[in-house]
DNA sequence: ATAGGGTTAG
């Protein structure tokens, strides 16, 4: 910049033609703007000083303002200047640029209006603004708008496939970003590195171990280098897959390792249940100089509230305080977590107490999970009210009410707060489980019969009831409706998403095959305790990601040591 | 005379 603010001061002493001047402050203004090593403010002042600003300048700017740290609606704004004076004419890098800006900061009604602007200037056939609206569509989570821009892209290049699968991937779609890579190859369409880290992401999150390994393969086939995102995808499919093995492999063959993959590896060590890794490689962070920043401790503190390490999470919560990370809410969370599962559901709320800022709904549930745990039922009712204010739609919240009432046997209470659910007309999210098979991922929702190899699924749960009834399990109803007769509360736990799931990976596979489930919500007490004795009988290792941590099953024992 | 779309950690 210092050379730069230079040879500006020179071009001001000059006695230049006003084309030339024109053009070399517009190379000034477009560095300052573009360059890593530029100053927006710097350029900001030297573009409203240049004579005749041609569309390259505005352009500039526009993309300059949406590169900078914290970027604001500076771009569209600009825009909409630009458009009012009417010159110069907007071309269709000025379309790909503020609609990338309106994907940056999910400006979707701005976006949208830009899009009709830019059918109208004819500008909608150009591929980058094709692909430019697809991904605006995809991060402001209109999906299905980015598929129909996708759709009407009549030449998709791999950079078109990979904008509408990471768009998938953004809204958790896995499946359909799985598919559409399928189309991808069979359009005959070369993905290449960009395309293969959304490809694993989508594997991370479908817990799609195979398909993650066969992409693996292909990356090396094809010999796309394994640079630094790649390796970081991989680390973390292979760790959201249960294979923690690998993840540590891969990791450790990185030659630079930042910030994001060590992050990656703790809290994969940490999900993994592995709490004592996960500080042990926070410590090789440490050693090797790289910064820890907020995610770091939120890996740090959660391996703590997994392993049940009480002091070491303050110790690690005092540390990153003096390193400067102001808590964020969900390192609260964090701790909150860490406390109540130790039992010290009085010091946690001391800490939300504590808190500067007012907490979150994940916050309170945590708390009132807690409660739940330790049977706290004033203080419970207290947090409970305080939640259902901040958060009165989200079934959630009633279901966990509900349940903490039937655990400490109020069931007046629960009945009211299932009436309180059902005169709002919330539903509960249903539970849905999914299981990789030949490449294929099958989703199963509780209670939901629709898949075509129904009779065989239902003779393999009815073997599996009689079994683990056999083995002397007994169903725990209080979790289930109490006011419907035993036989059907026992039947509606039977029919949880992961009992599906694992039915499925039964028939379909065969020992020594690990079945892999991937659950989009928590494990229930009776589900754990039922896959505990299906790993025994059966003699099959399960592996079931819940929303939040591992559970490794064999031969009727957890990883999680029942804790979690 | 000048430039551009898709990617990694919670």
């Amino acid at each position: 910049m210092r050379v730069l603010r230079q040879i500006h001061a020179r071009i001001l002493t000059r006695v230049l033609p006003i084309s030339t001047l024109s053009f070399a402050l517009s190379k000034i203004a477009a560095f300052c703007a573009l360059s890593p090593l530029g100053d927006i403010y710097y350029a900001r002042r030297v573009f409203s000083l240049i004579p005749n600003q041609n569309i390259f300048s505005w352009n500039s700017m526009i993309r300059g303002c949406s590169l900078i740290e914290n970027p604001s609606r500076e771009p569209v704004y600009l825009f909409r200047k630009l458009v009012k004076r009417g010159y110069p004419c907007p071309n269709s890098f000025t379309f790909a640029f503020v609609l990338k800006a309106c994907s940056i900061v999910t400006a979707f009604e701005e976006g949208r209006q830009i899009h009709t602007r830019c059918l109208r200037s004819g500008f909608g056939s150009s591929p980058f603004v094709q692909t430019a609206l697809v991904n605006f569509y995809a991060k402001c989570e209109h999906i299905g708008l980015a598929k129909m821009a996708f759709d009407e892209i009549p030449e998709r290049n791999s950079v078109a496939w990979s904008t509408m699968i990471s768009g998938y991937v953004k809204v958790g779609l896995f499946n359909e970003a799985l598919g559409l890579f399928r189309e991808m190859q069979k359009a005959g369409v070369e993905p290449d590195g960009v395309t293969l880290v959304s490809m694993i992401s989508a594997c991370a999150g479908a817990g799609a171990l195979d398909i993650g390994r066969w992409v693996h393969a292909y990356m090396e086939k094809q010999m796309i280098d394994a640079n630094l995102e790649l390796s970081t995808a991989l680390v973390n499919m292979y760790a959201r897959c249960g294979c923690i093995e690998r993840a540590k492999e891969v990791f450790h063959e990185m030659p630079v390792k930042d910030t994001k993959v060590w992050s990656t590896m703790i809290v994969g060590l940490a999900v993994n249940g592995l709490s004592e890794d996960a500080l042990e490689a926070f410590a090789r962070m440490e050693e090797a100089k790289v910064k820890p920043n907020h995610v770091t401790f939120v890996g740090v503190l959660s391996a703590c509230a997994h392993g049940g390490l009480v002091s070491e999470g303050w110790r690690y919560w005092s540390s990153m305080l003096e390193s400067g990370i102001e808590p964020s809410m969900e390192h609260y969370g964090c701790m909150v977590d860490l406390l109540c599962r130790a039992g010290l559901v009085h010091e946690a709320c001391n800490l939300v107490e504590d808190m500067a800022v007012p907490p979150d709904p994940v916050i309170w549930r945590t708390l009132l999970v807690g409660c739940k745990k330790n049977k706290m039922l004033d203080r419970g009712e207290i947090v409970a009210e305080q939640l259902l204010e901040l958060e009165p739609l989200n079934a959630e919240n009633y279901i966990l009410l509900s349940n903490f009432y039937a655990s400490v046997s109020q069931w007046e209470k629960k009945s009211q707060v299932r009436k309180k659910m059902k005169e709002k007309g919330i539903k509960a999210v249903p539970g849905c489980s999914s299981i990789e098979v030949d490449g294929f991922v099958h989703e199963f929702a509780m209670g939901d019969w629709s898949h075509p190899e129904t009779e065989e699924l239902a003779k393999i749960l009815k073997d599996i009831a009689e079994r683990v009834r056999e083995f002397g399990h007994k169903p725990w109803i209080s979790n289930v409706l109490h006011n419907v007769v035993d036989e059907e509360k026992e039947s509606a736990l039977d029919e949880h998403s992961e009992r599906l799931a694992i039915a499925y990976g039964l028939l379909k596979t065969k020992a020594p095959a690990v079945i892999r489930i991937v659950k989009n919500l928590r494990v229930c007490w009776d589900c754990h305790e039922v896959t505990k004795i299906i790993s025994k009988i059966y003699e099959r290792e399960i592996i079931v990601r819940d929303r939040v941590r591992f559970h490794k099953f064999v031969n009727g024992t957890c990883s999680c040591r029942d804790f979690w």
